[in-house]
DNA sequence: CAAATCCCCTGCAGGC
DNA sequence: TGCCTGCAGGGGATTT
């Protein structure tokens, strides 16, 4: 959904000016370099990759970008006037609130028709914005495993074969399957009626089916509800994502669970906080 | 190979 | 009311 949105506002067009913040782990490449190498440039296109997303750029080169947990990509409408929040489903008018850049917005785009900008705000600078050279690969994406959307019974029971995890940290290992965050793999696992701490090794091939399906399943559901914001909805800094009225465990620890009214459990998996309902999971 | 720990950062909830 | 503390989380690096 957020390449979608943001397909239309960055391909075909050329960028004129660039806007950072100072240096920080955020920029993978110096922001004063990042700046001197987008100007100029037009998108060719936009893949996602997991959570990663690459803009190729016109001379061959591309922009990586992840949203981390609180990454917002926004798009004005016109220039210092409200800001559209793509990320979100409706307008952000709907919410009432107004959406300008602030010192979290560490990355504008502006571009050489006038047209609106485009955003990067993240207030906790866990996400990650890189330049790659033309023809140059980044381990970063040469690490992630299949696309999650498409993961499949019979890949999952191989990647449980030869690994000696719990399913939970298996779910989030990027390089075995790319795209899946900690809510997600708490609602699959709930869907497929599975406790998170289970040994990968103990799933069985039916298992796996009913795992794989619940995966592409909230993937699935949770893109048609408005993309990928649902890691703000814990910290509603930017309005919640659609997704999170459809939680059926996650951060919902001591309340009912919706099959059994028993109370949702939580512990951590991998410092991960998991929540599951140790009656209707096995 | 696996698991634990740390780090980055800041909004927010809870305690007093 | 306001300050302080602790927690949360993606993912990479480092250590056990």
């Amino acid at each position: 959904m957020t390449r979608r949105r943001l397909k239309k506002l960055v391909v075909g067009r050329r960028i004129a000016r660039v806007a950072t913040t100072e240096p920080s782990y955020f920029f993978l490449t110096p922001p004063k370099t990042l700046a001197r190498r987008l100007v100029g440039r037009t998108g060719t296109g936009l893949e996602r990759h997991g959570k990663y997303l690459t803009l190729a750029l016109d001379d061959g080169s591309a922009l990586l970008l992840h949203l981390g947990m609180t990454g917002q990509l926004f798009a004005s409408n016109a220039p210092g006037v409200r800001l559209l929040r793509f990320t979100d489903r409706k307008v952000a008018s709907s919410r009432g609130r107004d959406f300008r850049p602030d010192s979290h917005t560490h990355l504008r785009l502006a571009f050489a028709d006038r047209g609106p900008s485009v955003y990067f705000r993240d207030a906790r600078k866990f996400g990650k914005c890189q330049w790659l050279a033309p023809g140059a690969t980044s381990p970063r994406l040469e690490r992630l495993g299949t696309d999650a959307l498409r993961i499949d019974a019979q890949s999952l029971y191989a990647m449980c074969r030869e690994r000696r995890v719990s399913v939970k940290s298996l779910l989030l290992d990027q390089s075995a399957f790319a795209g899946v965050g900690n809510i997600y793999a708490d609602e699959a696992l709930f869907l497929a009626r599975i406790r998170p701490a289970r040994p990968a090794r103990g799933l069985s091939k039916h298992e796996c089916v009913k795992l794989s399906a619940s995966v592409r399943a909230v993937l699935r559901r949770a893109i048609q509800r408005g993309g990928s914001t649902i890691s703000d909805f814990v910290h509603p800094d930017g309005g919640a994502g659609a997704y999170q009225d459809e939680r059926r465990v996650y951060a919902r620890g001591g309340e009912p669970c919706f099959i059994c009214r028993r109370p949702i459990a939580r512990m951590l998996i991998g410092q991960r906080s998991s929540h599951f309902c140790p009656r209707c999971q096995k």
